[in-house]
DNA sequence: GGTGCCTACTTACCAACAGTGACTAATGCC
DNA sequence: GGCATTAGTCACTGTTGGTAAGTAGGCACC
């Protein structure tokens, strides 16, 4: 009761703004584009030149758990970016693609990966410096 | 020792897989920049057409903790992407603002903005169908 | 003919990270 | 004098991601 003045209006506007922010789906979706993973799993997959399975995936990506790479394909398959297609053969084999819907976010995601490319030097000049 | 094959093969390769990742800078920069807010505090600082206070930042933003926002303004700060000035006002002012580094990546940053702005109806008609 | 392996997962457990709310400094206003 | 302000920090808590082991089911090898 001591603290209704500053710190209920500070939770008010809070409220009002998560409210605002679950109204606002583009957060929610630049949320899910920038998770740690979906920019590594597109590239690869826009790397190839065709599909890839999972074993590949988890070659290429190299860092990736099992598990994460799981939950973030199958969240992308959820959102319509990449395809999954089981083959059962003798081992079950699942072969991973990209939607054209994936593409036209990889066309997106490829200028940031140059970015970083171009301008690692200068950020690690930075973090040296500071 | 029973198991010296298969899981020890995955083992070591997944070492060698770690170093070259270490090796690769590029991978870092890039998870560092799909930070869960560092696509929000460069947007909000390039909307505003000057340096933004941390009240300012806290307020735009809307989901954002204030020691999140400490930490990831911390970590911007010491990759050269904003600058932090302290003005000792009465209560103390900090401003932040991009640099010119911070704004080339923001050029790169809005087109995936964009996408996402765009193509939301498109995710959620996917999300729906699953 | 039984042991063990392959793929593509799933599950149990655990550590690290992100969020929450309270607390701080110095000072101006009522 | 007490409360509010700004820009944080701190301790606690919950969620998230990593690790490693287990699972299915057929085949190859000894």
């Amino acid at each position: 009761m001591a603290t209704k003045t500053a710190a209920a209006r500070r939770a008010k506007a809070r409220q009002e703004f998560n409210s605002y922010f679950a109204d606002c789906p583009s957060r929610k979706l630049l949320d899910r584009i920038s998770d740690k993973w979906v920019a590594l799993i597109l590239s690869s997959l826009g790397e190839a030149d065709g599909p890839m399975r999972f074993s590949q995936l988890h070659r290429h990506i190299a860092g990736v758990s099992q598990k994460m790479l799981t939950q973030t394909l199958r969240n992308l398959e959820g959102d319509g970016l990449v395809t999954r297609t089981v083959t059962p053969t003798v081992p079950v084999t699942v072969h991973y693609a990209l939607t054209p819907l994936g593409e036209s976010l990889l066309e997106v995601i490829k200028p940031l990966k140059a970015w970083a490319d171009t301008h690692i030097e200068q950020i690690e000049a930075a973090r040296a410096a500071s």
